[in-house]
DNA sequence: ATTGACGCTCAAAACGTTTTGGATTACCCG
DNA sequence: CGGGTAATCCAAAACGTTTTGAGCGTCAAT
């Protein structure tokens, strides 16, 4: 099970068997045929640890999940994941996971890995403003690509979707629905796609002359969503449309419409944003913006191959735009006689015949 | 940054400057003193790559994700993910995780991982009543640590939830609440927990001289759930309470029930499996069973910790109890008059009104 | 016949650590 | 003073691979 065995076996040098296994051209024809030979006949697999202690890299990069209350399950990380595999596996990478707390427990984290040698790269999503982790790795001069930005001036390799064109499309979309009022539930500000979309949310109302509309924001999960709209809607000027910076948030913010006896994409409009599956089958669907997280994981890992073969950070960044999806959850701005008729039926009291004589 | 970088500049050797750091015995404390400060004056950190391969141990086990369609995205392996974390940091192992689509690309991936010695073991979860992954895994002797068990009849290590057990509870309750028609919208049955809590249903209502209800089954996803849960409806002798062997599929199944304009908890009951958070804020919140993933993933790694000292497979193998939680997606069954009350208004119809002509 | 080139092969070094099996002192006790 | 023992330390081997530098025939060109 060792090259010195297959060696042994020939009466080879460990040299020629290693060079006939690795393809190197000064091994004669059929010495190598041999050598192939012997090697599948016991099924010889090359000892990694030996390879990787040799060439003085692991052939593994790393990812820290963020292991935070309000971050616990988030979809975006298992779909990256998922992406990442084929990419990783066609470039003869491993994929190191761990997961942590933001804060000192993440940078340990992050330490473990890359002092460790245990990797020769990082990924890392979910960028945050002011991010402690580009920070270490800037400073170690390590090599990772970021899912997003921050706002650290120095060069580093990034793919960024356009968070601020997407929520700027989403919102003028709203306004051009005749809304007025366009709220946002935002994810919490410290993370750089918060920030964005608040952006793009913020320059569709500035360039419609609107004022902006109530601005909540919180870690972004479904009952987050659920308490900031439920929050929203019984405010004395409620917005008649909301975008929101996630599709947990908003799917948390449709059960808080659904409850209060109103009706998504009639009564009140509502935006999501990611595309999750479940934005599909919520009722009604949630209009949202798609996010191509599985394309954006396999390029992070070719522009992460490129920088392990030596490429600048400095050439290594791309936005990509982000796909706006109409489905069900937005629609035109209630007259002020619209939202009277649609306001819960009296008679009946419960939330839930209220939704159904909307439909009448 | 080496032991012999140190050792040169103390004029020690390797050996003792290893022994130093490794904290054995037979070092002056002097001289341990002057290593420990030059190892911290340099931040010497030991090469991983080379105590691996002296040890023959890569000091970390390996997580296969399935990446297919029906499960892309089940926030089971993230919360599995994040739970292995602090456990695996205590013992010092890292996590690889790739991704694979079950068949052969999945086995690859264990071969990948086992055979190119980049783990020291497995942890899988999932597991299947014909499970080809524990089947190799077995055959080749390697060390793992089952979530769920399988067919074969070798021992193994592993950890399972009885989801008999749970199942037969949840489906007692729905008898006891006054149901005699109790339907299951399954999981894929090749999958073992979903045979497992299939067993549980029919178990109670065989005990209860009870027919077994209408079964469907499907990849656990929300727009299975969604589409069985419509089918179910729409049948002639529908059933008045549905048991669902995950969550996502209870959401779906919730979503088709309110599209169908009745109310979960009233018209018609439904009961999940696994409480995952949006469990708790749908409308109503959902009645569910409880399973302890990250306790049962800190578990599984001191299972895998204890084999790869040496434990016997055999004694490594433990079922635990899953955790009824009562909320607001069950209730009572619809006595005949009272299913006439609570439909709808007849003067305002709809679409829904075959269905529930159905169950009057 | 000598030189050079080519084809094939090998021994040895290297990667950085841990472990084995001494070696060297110093010390104590008889 | 000799012999045993404890306290320190070290050189070298080992893990299994890749790579370096060189060796040795053979053959063609000089």
């Amino acid at each position: 099970m060792s090259l010195r065995a297959i060696a042994k076996r020939l009466d080879l040098s460990v040299t020629t068997v290693s060079r006939a296994l690795g393809g190197y051209p000064e091994v004669a024809a059929d010495t190598r045929a041999r050598v192939l030979a012997e090697a599948t006949r016991i099924d010889y697999r090359p000892n990694q640890l030996a390879r990787r202690l040799r060439h003085g890299r692991s052939e593994a990069i790393g990812l820290v999940l963020p292991a935070e209350a309000g971050q616990f399950g988030d979809p975006f990380f298992l779909r990256l994941l998922a992406a990442l595999g084929p990419s990783l596996q066609r470039a003869g990478l491993d994929l190191l996971v761990m997961s942590a707390r933001p804060g000192a427990e993440e940078l340990r984290a992050y330490r473990h890995l890359v002092e460790g040698r245990r990797v020769d790269g990082m990924l890392l999503a979910r960028t945050r403003r002011d991010d402690p982790r580009i920070r270490y790795l800037l400073d170690r001069n390590a090599i990772f690509v970021a899912h997003g930005r921050c706002e650290d001036p120095r060069p580093y390799a990034f793919l960024d979707i356009d968070g601020v064109a997407a929520c700027r499309a989403a919102t003028q979309r709203l306004i051009a629905l005749g809304h007025r009022r366009v709220g946002l539930i935002n994810a919490a500000p410290h993370y750089m796609f918060a920030h964005h979309r608040e952006q793009g949310w913020r320059d569709a109302l500035a360039t419609a002359d609107l004022p902006t509309g109530p601005l909540r924001a919180a870690e972004p999960s479904e009952e987050a969503g659920f308490t900031l709209m439920r929050a929203l809607l019984a405010e004395r000027d409620a917005p008649t449309a909301v975008l929101c910076a996630t599709d947990r948030l908003a799917v948390g913010a449709l059960h808080a419409v659904s409850q209060a006896g109103l009706r998504a994409g009639r009564d009140i409009s509502l935006i999501g944003y990611d595309d999750l599956p479940i934005a599909g089958c919520t009722d009604p669907p949630l209009t949202t913006i798609e996010q191509p997280i599985a394309r954006a994981g396999a390029r992070m890992v070719q522009m992460l191959v490129a920088l392990l073969r030596g490429a600048d950070p400095a050439t290594q960044h791309e936005i990509w735009p982000a796909r706006l999806i109409p489905r069900g959850s937005d629609g035109p701005a209630p007259t002020r006689a619209g939202i009277a008729t649609t306001t819960p039926n009296p008679v009946q009291g419960g939330r839930h015949d209220a939704t159904r004589s909307d439909r009448a």
